[in-house]
DNA sequence: GTCCCTATACTCGGATAGCAAGTGTCCGAGTATAGGCGG
DNA sequence: CCGCCTATACTCGGACACTTGCTATCCGAGTATAGGGAC
C-alpha cells in the first residue's frame, strides 16, 4: 500500500508556488529542475492539480503554474486527492454477500464491522491531512530551513526567469 | 493508494477461526470456499499470518490454520502489516537534497515539515486500526449479522469437517 | 517614432511505451490418517 | 483380537505466469513574445 511519488512532488512544488510573488508563473519544466525530478512526468503531476483547482495553468512564453487558491484555503489532503485519487485504501468487495452461508443482498444494508473500522481509521487519516495547510508548510520551511538553501533557491529560480 | 485485497479476505478468514472452537484446524480450501475466493490465493496470505504468529499452520490431513495469540491481542494493525507490509503510504525521498540549491547532506538531519505531516497522518491511521481487535470484531459479528447467516455458516462448517 | 504583422519559441495537455508490484495459479515436500497384514 | 507397517491422501509452502496500474517519455495544439517592416 504505497502512495504515489508524485504526491511527494506536488507539495513541493506547491510549496515553492506559496513563496513566489503571487500571481507569478513557474513552468513545470523550471520546479522539475529545482527539485531535480523529470520535467514531463511532474507535467503529469501538475495538470492533475490544474484539474483540481488547486492551481491555474498559463500556455506560451512567460507561462507556467500559479496558485489559484489561496495558501491557507489548500490542505494535504486536497493535494493526495487530486494527484492519487480520492478513493479510501480499504475497498469492501462485500465478500460476505458471496460463500454457502449468503442470504439474500436485502439483508446487507448496514456495512460490515470490519468495513467501518477501515473506514474510522481512513477517516482520522484524511482528518489529519486536512488540517495541515501549505501556508502552515511554508512557515515550517521558514523555521527549519537553512537559511543559505532558502537564499541559493530564490537566486536560482531569479535567474531562471530573467 | 489501495490496500491489497487480501487483508480483507484475511480479517474475514481470522473472524472464523476466531468462532470456531479453541484449537481446530481449518484448511485454506475451506476458508476459500466458505467466502468464496481463490482457495490457492488465499493460501498466500494465509502464509503471511503465519510468518507474522497470528495464526499457526498444521500440515498433513486434518491439518489447516488455527489462532496462534487469544484474539483479544490481535487487532487490524498486525493484520494489515502481516498482509500488505508495515511501511508508510508515503516515503519521504529527500528531494530537497536534489537540485540546484541544495546542500551538504549534513545540513538534513531532522525530516522535512512534509515528511512530518504525512507520518502523523500515518500514525493516526494505525492508532485507529490498533484500537480494533480480533474479538471486538467477533462481538459486532454476533450483533449484527443475520442469525440465519450465523446458522448458515456454522452448520457448513460442520459439514465440511465431517 | 509608432503601430501592426508575422515568424518564432515556449508552454501545457494528452496520447504513447516500459516496468514493477499485486494477482492468480500450480506443483512438490511433509505428515497424520486409514487400511491391511502379521503375530 | 491387537499391534505394526505401509500406502494413501491431504495439508502447507514456495516457485512460476499474468494483469493492472504506476512510472516515464514524447509529440502536437495553442499562445504570448520578439523582431522586422510599413506608415
Amino acid at each position: 500500500m504505497k502512495m504515489s511519488e508524485g504526491v511527494e512532488w506536488a507539495v513541493h512544488c506547491l510549496s515553492v508556488l506559496a513563496v513566489v510573488p503571487p500571481g507569478r508563473t513557474l513552468p513545470a519544466r523550471v520546479l522539475a529542475d529545482f527539485h531535480g525530478v523529470p520535467a514531463a512526468y511532474l507535467s503529469k503531476h501538475m495538470q492533475r492539480l490544474a484539474k483540481a483547482d488547486i492551481v491555474e495553468s498559463v500556455s506560451g512564453p512567460r507561462g507556467g503554474f500559479r496558485l489559484k487558491a489561496s495558501a491557507s484555503e489548500v490542505s494535504l489532503l486536497d493535494v493526495v486527492e487530486a494527484v492519487d485519487g480520492s478513493e479510501p485504501a480499504f475497498r469492501c468487495t462485500e465478500i460476505r454477500q458471496r460463500g454457502p452461508s449468503a442470504l439474500d443482498p436485502r439483508c446487507y444494508k448496514k456495512p460490515c464491522g470490519i468495513a467501518r473500522a477501515f473506514a474510522k481509521a481512513d477517516a482520522a487519516w484524511r482528518e489529519a491531512l486536512r488540517s495541515v495547510t501549505l501556508d502552515r508548510l511554508v512557515e515550517d520551511l521558514g523555521a527549519n530551513v537553512h537559511p543559505d538553501q532558502i537564499a541559493r533557491g530564490a537566486q536560482w529560480l531569479e535567474d531562471q526567469l530573467s
